[in-house]
DNA sequence: TAGATTGTTAATCGATTAACAATC
DNA sequence: TAGATTGTTAATCGATTAACAATC
């Protein structure tokens, strides 16, 4: 697989999966450069090298044929690749997640949603059911999971990264806003809502809509 | 206010705001730059660079005060203005945001949440009550709301932003996986979960941890 | 003072955009 | 064919990084 894919272009390939797959609903059978660079406001230059980085290529006059399109980006996302995760923090937002349809789609297969919470422990979320921490060695080597999603509190955050750490966890999607701190064979991301936000008010002022 | 301050650099502020918070939390009173460069992986250059942007500037030796930097990142930001908004689809992702209080922190108030459910109407979310749709331009005149969050399946989502747009919300933060169609003088921003974990497990793969 | 850390200029790097040839 | 759209090279733009002087 070609590393060398820059990761703006990265970040802007599961929009432009959207908009394919948006197309075909429609009944479109081809979508130009142009047609996408408009819905997501950057250059058409840059969708077609986008589109060229991951080896596809379109027809001049016509554009890019929408199902092999969307083929070959599932293909280089992974999507048709099962990735077993856990997520870990049973309160509003990782119940939320847990019943979130759209992620199967992108190649997600939560196998496991915890939390230390006495009370929830036992209860059934869509097709899971909440299990404690004790369990989770045993999940993740049932299921094979590096993946893990954590949307518990940010005090106990840290101590949940440790946990999982240790357990074998290779990637974590970290909802809490706090630096977590991991050893070099571990990635976090850390996707925080609120800064999420602020960055979104700031662009509105800067775009005088506010 | 200075309106050249880069975008990368405007999506790195919050997260300033999130270390210095802990760093008074834990009780220090000066930060340095290569602290908070380390906590987010990026170059100490580039962080005294974002600081020098909006104003602030620290002392050689000592590093930045926290309590002084804090105060300015909030000033930057605007977290002491109250921005009130409101909240469309009251689904599980829509109740999650709404019961999340660290978004007072940053000033955003949301005085209304709305959907067209029947049965979820009149239900009380927190502080807050589930409203008709048919309330919508009673509550954003009293309040005089312009930011809206839309948290509804995403084959409602153009309606419901046709309707906000219609009664003057000028700036969308929505959670639906499509492009929305809007006039010049209103803001959408797109906040696709499934987009953002898709780019969470291509920067794990990348980083070699899967 | 010496040393550590900031502030800032200059150099590099890479992403975006412009121009235009290739092609169906 | 003519025209539209892709593919690609070159130019630009701007963000990041390196180097180092300023300062407490």
């Amino acid at each position: 697989m070609d590393n060398n894919i820059s990761v703006p272009t990265l970040k802007r390939l599961p929009y432009y999966y959207n908009i394919v797959c948006n197309a075909i609903s429609a009944g479109d059978q081809y979508i130009s450069s142009a047609e996408i660079a408009k819905k997501l406001d950057v250059d058409d230059t840059q969708v077609r090298k986008d589109i060229a980085a991951i080896g596809y290529t379109g027809k001049p006059k016509v554009g890019f044929e929408v199902h092999e399109f969307k083929k070959q980006l599932e293909n280089y996302l992974g999507f048709n690749e099962i990735r077993n995760a856990i997520l870990v923090g049973a309160g509003n937002l990782g119940i939320a997640l847990s019943r979130y349809e759209g992620f199967e789609k992108y190649g997600l297969k939560l196998v496991g949603l915890f939390d230390n919470d006495p009370a929830k422990i036992g209860l059934q979320i869509a097709d899971k059911k909440i299990c404690s921490m004790n369990n989770l060695s045993e999940i993740l080597k049932k299921y094979n999971v590096e993946i893990a999603i954590i949307t518990v509190p940010a005090i106990y955050a840290q101590n949940v990264t440790d946990l999982l750490v240790k357990s074998g966890i290779k990637a974590i999607w970290s909802f809490a806003p706090i630096s977590l701190n991991v050893p070099d064979n571990v990635y976090v991301r850390t996707q925080d809502l609120a800064a999420n936000f602020t960055t979104f008010v700031q662009m509105a002022h800067r775009k005088n809509v506010l």
